[in-house]
DNA sequence: TATTTTTATCGAAAATTTCTATAAAAATGA
DNA sequence: TCATTTTTATAGAAATTTTCGATAAAAATA
């Protein structure tokens, strides 16, 4: 059995189809077909069923798919380890981006990053939380910008920034007169949530529980992102927290809505997270340096109080 | 890269020197050494200091070999998933068991399990229980029979049976002249214990601790072994407390030192501990059953009802 | 310094992988 | 249904890789 052969294995398993395969291991079908063969000579069993079109995993053949991945994303990992020992930047670099970051945060530091470090091969993938902590534990990322803290076994957490919420209030709401809003202010029933599995509504549940004034009410209207938030809270149904970099690209009408929360302020952590295993620190440390040097004319709140909603801990941004 | 050049490294990196490395792999000194400069060449890192005798890792190396290790113990797994499919009941089967057990337990079931199943490569293993569980999450070991419950992540456990404790009293003990004993009759200062990491003295705190009357009095007099205990309580220096099977095996005059408890009787749970993913079930089941049947004969208290000192866990055995 | 032990290098032999060409089988479409 | 297309398997040759035996070079030992 050999590393190659598994290759193959995963190629035919992902596209049902062996001439498709081969040409996506940059062989001809034959040698892929012969090395498969030989593979499941070796192992006794037929690792796909070839009767069915397209092509499917035996059960066997599932289960030697699955650790197949596993043996190859290991054997990946010795370039990184060398490379790491280099202190080279580069190679394929996997970062994972929550929903609710990702078009504020990536446009700011995307071309100063791969401007300075050309030799990596950057990869964004959007996913929610816990799709996040998942891949970051199995390999499919190196690195992940999430609300944090997580506290999860395995993982590294370096906080970004903080992040303060800001209350979007529609002209007919009884708080729109406030030039400043109190957390207590907002009827909670009535504030509009990201849909389950978005980290940032998971972080203003966590507010409204540490405030003490959660109550179990269902929020029946909620959504996937905050454009249709915000078009929900103009027609009147209620108001909605949005994170301050959001806000920057309100249209100026709808920036006259926002009131900003007094001290402390409710805000979000928004770190890099990683394995512990620190298989690419200087790539990481490199992403987070980039970041932190674009984030700093944004976000110019320093010194004052904020509350995070994930911990209800108190801190300096 | 190739999964026999990993071999090849780790076999030098585990008998220090090429020569012997190649003969353990099966092949000629050359053609070790230029799959090693190979690898080293692929990889533009040396992984050995040639220069040192014996040979070295270098750093990257170490590095290196601790993933090789890796990405071989998940290839060699493979097999197993196909034999597991199969129902094939052979291969290597690596057991780990706790000092307290093995050499009660191995003789009963050793020659029975052999002959029943010719195929399986039985490696036994004798370690403590956290190296126990470190093995089974790492791979390195098959199943494991150790005092239950753990209640480890991953781990599956099935109880194989219940082993009362029995009172060793010398003669000059107060506790001498009853016939049965209770827990709350021994002075749990002078109880020996075997020494820290090993379960069965674990069990015994947890059991005292349960009582309610355990105080905080330090052990002087620990040891390893309870033939050492069984000297020491002869010396005048306290009581212990034996294991069923381990009273078996006493000289006939030692036996008379033995002092059954009443019920609830004090008992440890001993169980076979194994991975989730169940990958060698078959055999796991063929070990178990074959347990069973010998055990069945030595431990003949069924239905009385028993207490087991890590959860305080009230049972029939 | 001679001897032994150990590792590296060389060229040939053996084994393997891959290729091209083509056959066989299955699916598609008129 | 039958020709056409698509897909997989097979065969033999070429290329590559792995291994080996012989030996050189280097290091350790006596």
């Amino acid at each position: 059995m050999t590393i190659t052969q598994l290759y193959y294995v995963l190629a035919v398993a992902e596209h049902k189809n062996f001439t498709l395969a081969a040409e996506k291991c940059f062989v001809t079908q034959p040698t892929l077909s012969m090395q498969i063969q030989k593979l499941e000579d070796e192992l006794e069993v037929l690792i796909f069923d070839r009767s069915k079109k397209p092509i499917q995993l035996t059960e066997i053949g599932q289960k030697i798919v699955s650790q197949a991945k596993n043996i190859v994303n290991e054997s990946d990992r010795i370039k990184d380890i060398v490379d790491q020992q280099k202190g080279f930047i580069g190679g394929e670099f996997k970062v994972g981006i929550i929903p609710t970051v990702m078009p504020t945060l990536l446009p700011m530091f995307l071309t100063n990053f791969v401007n300075r470090y050309p030799k990596v091969n950057l990869i964004i993938e959007e996913h929610n939380t816990e799709e996040i902590i998942k891949r970051l534990k199995n390999g499919h990322l190196d690195v992940a910008i999430a609300a944090t803290p997580l506290e999860e076994d395995n993982l590294k957490e370096i906080v970004l920034y903080y992040e303060p919420f800001v209350a979007y209030i529609p002209e007919n709401n009884r708080n729109f007169d406030k030039t400043e809003i109190d957390i207590n202010d907002l009827d909670l029933d009535s504030i509009l949530l990201l849909q389950d599995g978005h980290c940032f509504r998971d972080g203003i549940l966590n507010l409204c529980k540490n405030k003490g004034n959660f109550t179990d009410t269902k929020f029946h209207i909620e959504s996937g992102s905050f454009e249709t938030l915000i078009k929900l809270a103009d027609e009147g149904l209620g108001t909605t927290l949005l994170p301050y970099l959001h806000t920057l690209d309100l249209k100026e009408k709808d920036k006259l809505k926002l009131r900003h929360f007094k001290e402390p302020r409710p805000a979000r952590e928004v770190s890099l997270i990683f394995p512990k295993s620190e298989l690419k620190s200087h790539i990481i440390e490199a992403l987070r340096s980039t970041i932190a040097g674009v984030i700093k004319g944004a976000i110019a709140f320093h010194n004052v109080e904020i509350i995070s909603p994930l911990k209800n801990k108190k801190g300096v941004y």
